[in-house]
DNA sequence: AGCCATTCAATCGTATACAATCGACTTGAC
DNA sequence: GTCAAGTCGATTGTATACGATTGAATGGCT
């Protein structure tokens, strides 16, 4: 991975260490324990977001949350525009930075394309899965079945994502894996409202164990199908809840 | 617990943009003569990165590249943290900002996403286009077969993405079109090479006519398969072409 | 009274300045 | 000759300051 794939080899220096250790990278976590200011300030309001410290349509005075955090206004703008860029947040020009507040159709388009790349990965993984990973699957299911005899929503909630995580590193495509976990974050607001259904839990369960036992079986189409039902419905019940709220 | 959905009227304040004006998010382009920097250096720096200006690997330096388009570090360096978050570029912490050397590997994978997005954007335009969608469809293939005739390699690049855009706005889904433009972006530089294969461009041209008939035809599963062989095809042609350099 | 122009205030975007961090080089000892 | 530690330089990340643009309010005019 290290041989990057020179469009322009003749273009290269002679003294420049182009070619030397391009950075292993890829991992966009937030790694380590270095201060850097901008990313803490986002996931921060990251979560205040989602846990609806800041409602949606409410600004984000630059000002007023670099005070709070004792910062400057320059970290406070980078980690909004990160923000931005993830779409979470709109700017206006001169108004101010927004939380966006989705409508349930733009809600219901994400959910479609996650649905198509939850799909993706869990047919790519019927293929390509190894014993690793097989069994790291087989652990998150069973972690799933424990939290959903205990009725536990919020542990369920937890193993539903190491479950989902299985699948994506199961995938072998660390791209699709990071576009998916993109995606998976900026909905994972909505999804934890899914779990307050009434048999939303045990239907979500039945529902891995069909896919498990499609990608465990080489199945992909039938990983593909399953997981892309899987997805969905959690975009239709997100609709009915809405519906039932809004008047 | 507020939901970011706008069905709690009673805490937006006076004037909010509740609204889904979604601009495009990379629209700015240079149509309106407002003097945003950031945004304009974003786009000339991507567009160089295209080009091969800046080979895989080379390092941009901030100070540099603000004395050449004679502004401060602080434009530059938000200019750069987009391409970042675009996925052109890669910061380490204390050296500076690359652009990423990707790898075969990593490109391959980006090709099969990029395949199953498209492919889904061509699934539910077959089902969802309109008069207007086909109309445009249309008159982007009609030019992209007149740039094929004349063998303009430069003019069917361009022609090719009026193309894509075109199943993009009308697969009815902004989401997804966002998406897809972010991706196709990211393969740009990559796409341009394809059209160096000697009957590559009557290729793709032949399979754009098979396209638009399935999506007129309202042939959601063709579209699908069309799409997706149209760009995987891409991958591999790349993939051949990065063989033939390698050795 | 209603509409329009001007003024005003607020906020963003940019410029400049400073400090912390990391790598590379030099220098010295073993 | 090799290795290690210290210093230096370079670059990022952050702080502060300034100008420009926009929305809103106020006062005058029709």
């Amino acid at each position: 991975m290290d041989s990057a794939i020179d469009t322009a080899p003749s273009t290269l220096k002679a003294g420049e260490p182009a070619d030397r250790s391009l950075p292993a990278a890829s991992s966009a976590g937030p790694a380590g324990g270095v201060k850097r200011k901008a990313g803490d300030i986002r996931d921060r309001l990251e979560q205040e977001i989602a846990t609806g410290t800041h409602p949606a349509g409410e600004r984000l005075d630059e000002q007023v949350i670099a005070a709070r955090f004792g910062v400057s206004r320059t970290p406070v703008r980078e980690a909004i525009n990160q923000l931005v860029a993830g779409g979470l947040v709109e700017r206006i020009p001169n108004r101010g930075a927004f939380v966006r507040a989705m409508g349930l159709a733009e809600l219901v388009e994400m959910f479609e394309v996650m649905a198509e790349l939850e799909a993706m990965a869990g047919r790519l993984a019927a293929r390509r899965i190894d014993a690793a990973g097989a069994k790291r699957l087989e652990t998150a299911l069973v972690a799933c079945e424990a939290a959903a005899d205990r009725e536990a929503h919020d542990a369920y909630y937890y193993e539903n994502e190491r479950f989902h995580e299985a699948i994506y590193d199961a995938c072998g495509n660390a791209f699709l894996a990071g576009e998916a976990r993109r995606l998976h974050l900026r909905l994972k607001a909505f999804r934890r409202l899914q779990l307050r259904f009434p048999h939303r839990m045990r239907q979500s369960l039945a529902e891995h164990r069909r896919i498990v036992a499609a990608i465990e079986a080489g199945d992909g189409p039938g990983a593909e199908a399953e997981l892309k039902g899987h997805i969905l419905v959690q975009g239709e019940r997100f609709a009915d809840l809405v519906a039932t709220l809004k008047p």
